[in-house]
DNA sequence: CCTACCGATCGGTAGG
DNA sequence: CCTACCGATCGGTAGG
């Protein structure tokens, strides 16, 4: 109750700046943030948004972390309880539709994580690097729910992971294009439908 | 011969200043493009760079089209006398491919056209709206082809074209990513063998 | 967390 | 196509 700033309060602040930059990035991308715009938004002065992080570049980082552990609660958290392979891949796959569609939600501009990827994706520098660092980590993790699957024989033995990761992949990529250039109402449908023609027809190896 | 400059180099300084746009916006963005840092690498004024196009907006419109039109030239042109129907979508798919994976001939950073799709796709304004109807126009183009293929019995006459628009989209999306992010090797190989699986597997309609 | 400030760069214009 | 300039904004710092 004191005026003096807690360590609680600070926090506070940190984490109100930080949704502050992944909303405003989703839209105008991790470059497009500046530092002013954010100062104005929050109320705050542009040294009282930079004390926080130290630099411009660390709080992109921070924002970009911050995307992720979204992506990861809303897209794998509802679906940690369900049996590990295609049950869990399933719901997995639903999940990430919806969070999709609904991105606007949670990133008035869409998932941060897909601008953030194209955005950096011919660049070089700790954003490049930590932009496929997390792509990298998510994309290894749908490959170990997909080899639960041929484990337990939900899947042919020799199923081709790297190609059906590499086909989902591309079927988000088309559902955020389709939700957020084109608002396309029937996007959710066609992307549910290409995860089940990816995953009743398996591809296998050479 | 004489000093003064003709109408001629005019056009060629546009055309140098169009090109090296394109250039630095396939890294950059289209947003990420600035006129001082264009004026440096052609040896001209930013006024010379400006009294071009106007504003910086109607270059980024200029530099969006000639993306498409390149897009156009490497992707469609080579395929145009090819049989209307699946033997030139064949032809395109394998050009659209090829196109990514050798992208940095033309674009340093990649396809312009992907990164402008991605980069104005929550935004308002002249440059959302180009994005929108170029991305618009090939994909209706795909559509074109299809209908061909199913007119012509080479696709099941209750094809559903807007699916597979849909999962070709995707395929070229993560084509893309693979190969800007990851500098996958195997993403040309996985990205014909996508387009394959749904080409031989057409989804058809309800 | 603030005020006050730094040099650099932004898009754009005046005038030639 | 140039020089010379405009106000605005950028990321960041000093000092408290």
């Amino acid at each position: 109750m004191s005026p003096r700033r807690s360590v609680a309060d600070a926090l506070d602040t940190r984490a109100r700046i930080l949704d502050r930059s992944v909303a405003l990035a989703s839209v105008e991308g991790l470059d497009g943030l500046t530092i002013g715009r954010l100062a104005a938004d929050l109320g705050l002065s542009k040294a009282g948004v930079l004390g926080h992080f130290g630099t411009k570049e660390a709080l992109q980082l921070a924002a970009l972390r911050e995307a992720s552990a979204i992506f990861g609660r809303l897209v794998w958290g509802p679906n940690n309880d369900l049996a590990p392979g295609l049950v869990r891949l399933r719901g997995v796959c639903a999940s990430w539709a919806d969070y999709l569609v609904h991105a606007r939600d949670h990133f008035p501009g869409g998932c941060l994580f897909t601008t953030a990827a194209v955005e950096y994706d011919s660049r070089t520098g700790p954003l490049h690097d930590a932009v496929a660092r997390l792509t990298g980590f998510w994309q290894r993790r749908l490959a170990t729910e997909l080899r639960h699957a041929a484990t337990l024989g939900q899947l042919p033995a020799d199923t081709d992971v790297d190609q059906i990761v590499f086909e989902l992949t591309g079927t988000y990529l088309s559902l955020n294009q389709a939700v957020q250039l084109d608002a396309a109402p029937d996007g959710q449908r066609r992307a549910l439908r290409a995860v089940e023609r990816t995953l009743v027809n398996p591809p296998t190896l050479v």
